[in-house]
DNA sequence: ATCTCTTGTCATATGCCGGTAATAAAAAGC
DNA sequence: GCTTTTTATTACCGGCATATGACAAGAGAT
């Protein structure tokens, strides 16, 4: 299970360097910016698996990174954490309106922050949480890195068990192929799109157990799309 | 889209029918109860899209509804925004801990309350949150590419896909073939403009459905329209 | 070093989808 | 009623997207 990745946008040094120190601590793997407009060429580059914000930062304000981390198709779904200095009740409105998904307000402890990151978390990517995925009657422990389908055990290739474990945290949603490439291959990985072809033909090989049907659904002209059976 | 359904555990009957008016004038289906035992039984029953929990209720206590809730199968995934009094840290990263997905201290106002809840619902159910387009009995999700009358499946290729997409962004509008082919073809498609009927034709048969009317409008001599039946 | 497993690419097969044209039907104009 | 114009419907073929199997290079394991 990779460490999920932060980004920390603080300008206030010393509290950035607790942050990042407590964080590391419990696992994680933190990126740490002062500047506003570096977050965004930061996250751009390769989306983190959650945003921690401050209000006011250096460059461009907190409230208008978040708007375009939303804007921005690759960092849209990105799980946002706000940080804010005793803010008045519209600051906080206006935060979550704009599509933050949770809001600290300082002072505040580490292990608050900490255990609101890891409620947000475990909401969006439960993988990353060490939790256990179900969709239908397939199983996926990310800890243990197995996959059972009817209690019977899955044999699957690493990036077959990468591309199921990225399925079953967003069921049901169609995506392309190349989007499948960032996700599961990493960004800017230079792959040929009818590879992913050839993995989905194989997830589905693998997927195959005696009296179930497949849970890849092909979606012509736009990609494929995962769904209980 | 149907109204998302709130259950709210408040045992101080002004703030909960309070909240309740101020939900239900935001769309929300809500049902209050003010006993934790209660709660239990009332979620189980039918699973809410969000329950809203006061920290200190009679019966059962919050912690504990909140746990229980989790063990169930049938409420696991519910998401849970806990109600507090005191601002005791621990007790909140408790709650946070114990599952709960956000945290609200009283005093709160109700603004701040919907403002939370609709973040986390954004975040877990996004059918609720407008990525679903709906005209009369035809509903069409976007990220999951699927659309469906009377909640039978449509089956339609890629192109009255699009097409029927565009339309249920713009109903009841006149469009002329022109039209049409720049919006859904793309500007600059070289094609007859006479296709264009032949693709209506198409999307006609894929959207009639047992006891459903026409939702395609000929309008001569102008183009075509959609509007809901 | 050998063997196995994995993985990216290519070549080929297949089948759906889309554009066009031809014909029928309907509406409008006279 | 008859002609003209516009739309509906059907049939067909070519092309494109996907499915599938084979292969070679590379990574790890023994």
């Amino acid at each position: 299970m990779p460490a999920p990745r932060l980004l920390l946008v603080e300008d206030d040094l010393s509290l950035a360097e607790l942050l990042q120190y407590r964080f590391e601590a419990e696992g994680y793997e933190v990126h740490v910016t002062g500047d506003g407009d570096e977050a965004l060429i930061l996250a751009d580059e390769q989306a983190p698996d959650l945003v921690i914000l401050d209000w006011m930062v250096e460059g461009t304000s907190g409230i208008e990174i978040c708007r375009r981390l939303r804007r921005d198709k690759e960092t849209a779904h990105v799980p946002i954490v706000m940080l804010t200095a005793r803010g008045s009740e519209d600051d906080r409105i206006r935060g979550l309106e704009t599509g933050a998904d949770d809001y600290v307000t300082k002072p505040f402890s580490p292990r608050e922050l900490i255990a609101r990151v890891g409620a947000v978390l475990r909401r969006v990517r439960p993988a990353l949480a060490g939790e256990m995925l179900e969709v239908g009657d397939i199983k996926l422990d990310a800890t243990s890195h197995k996959a059972t389908r009817r209690g019977q055990a899955l044999q699957l290739g690493p990036t077959e068990f990468r591309l199921l474990r990225f399925f079953m945290e967003h069921p049901g949603r169609v995506f392309s192929r190349g989007q499948l490439l960032d996700a599961v291959w990493g960004t800017g990985s230079d792959i040929e799109l009818r590879t992913v072809d050839v993995h989905i033909r194989r997830l589905r090989k693998g997927l195959s157990v005696e009296g179930s049907k497949d849970p890849v659904r092909t979606v012509r002209s736009a990609g494929y799309a995962f769904e209980a059976s």
